[in-house]
DNA sequence: CCCTGTTGACTACAAATGTAGTCGGAGCTA
DNA sequence: TAGCTCCGACTACATTTGTAGTCAACAGGG
């Protein structure tokens, strides 16, 4: 359980989901495309999501590979739980409803959303 | 459209959905149980957000009404599409799915989210 | 062997955030 | 009317966050 990940530091997160294990110029590259952020900028965020404990870092020459603690899935989860929690006391069904009522669901989503119902429930039984 | 509202700022948003139109010392008392902040914090987070267009202020004798400018549930449709936005490509299924992987979904949720999904089909008919 | 470029370590610094203190005025209280 | 109390306005300050600079060491090109 790392600490507290800051928006900037899931960048890195996210960059390094998608291609770890990476030296710090790989994050830089894979970056380059979403942010204009120096090397630097990387390379600290990198360093303080090794100290919260959230990314590894092994050596490999005179550099390092940097990997992630901590899945996509795992992070998606914890996230989406204190979510929740904050926001519809615990409950999903009040999330969707409020997705619903923003129009924000297509039919399509709706039919996935069924279908990952009826997995659930098989997936139970 | 607000700017950010922080953490500590949204207990503050809670008192005051729950108990608007509120004197600082009222949302004080609703957050004592939750907080323990001096009064100073809890006006200075009042302030903060009329500054960010979250609150609105009047005066009432010698000292103002708050107001929540936002609804909940204004808020929590933003917060939760950014928040799918980022984690789930846009997505709700795998925000469910995700959801459910982590066993967090009750046979009751499940049923919940049935007639919320019932609901908006037979809405959007 | 020297130059250049790359790397991690350390440092910098403004803005945002969490948390709270001080102060002067308005009204109540005796 | 002197004091107490409550209020908003302003100020304070450590920490976290976003963003980046400096520096010394090492590696490879010539």
């Amino acid at each position: 359980m790392p600490e507290r990940i800051t928006d900037a530091e899931f960048e890195i997160m996210e960059a390094l989901w998608e291609c770890a294990p990476a030296a710090a110029s790989d994050v830089m590259d894979r970056l380059a495309r979403k942010k204009r952020w120096s090397v630097q900028t990387v390379k600290t965020l990198i360093a303080r999501l090794v100290e919260k404990g959230a990314v590894a870092h092994e050596p490999d020459g005179r550099r390092y590979l940097y990997r992630p603690l901590l899945s996509k899935d795992e992070y998606a989860r914890e996230a989406t739980t204190s979510f929740i929690e904050r926001l519809f006391g615990g409950r999903a069904a009040p999330l969707v409803a409020n997705l619903a009522g923003e129009g924000k669901l297509s039919p399509d989503d709706i039919a996935d959303l069924e279908a990952v119902l009826e997995e659930i429930k098989r997936d139970s039984e």
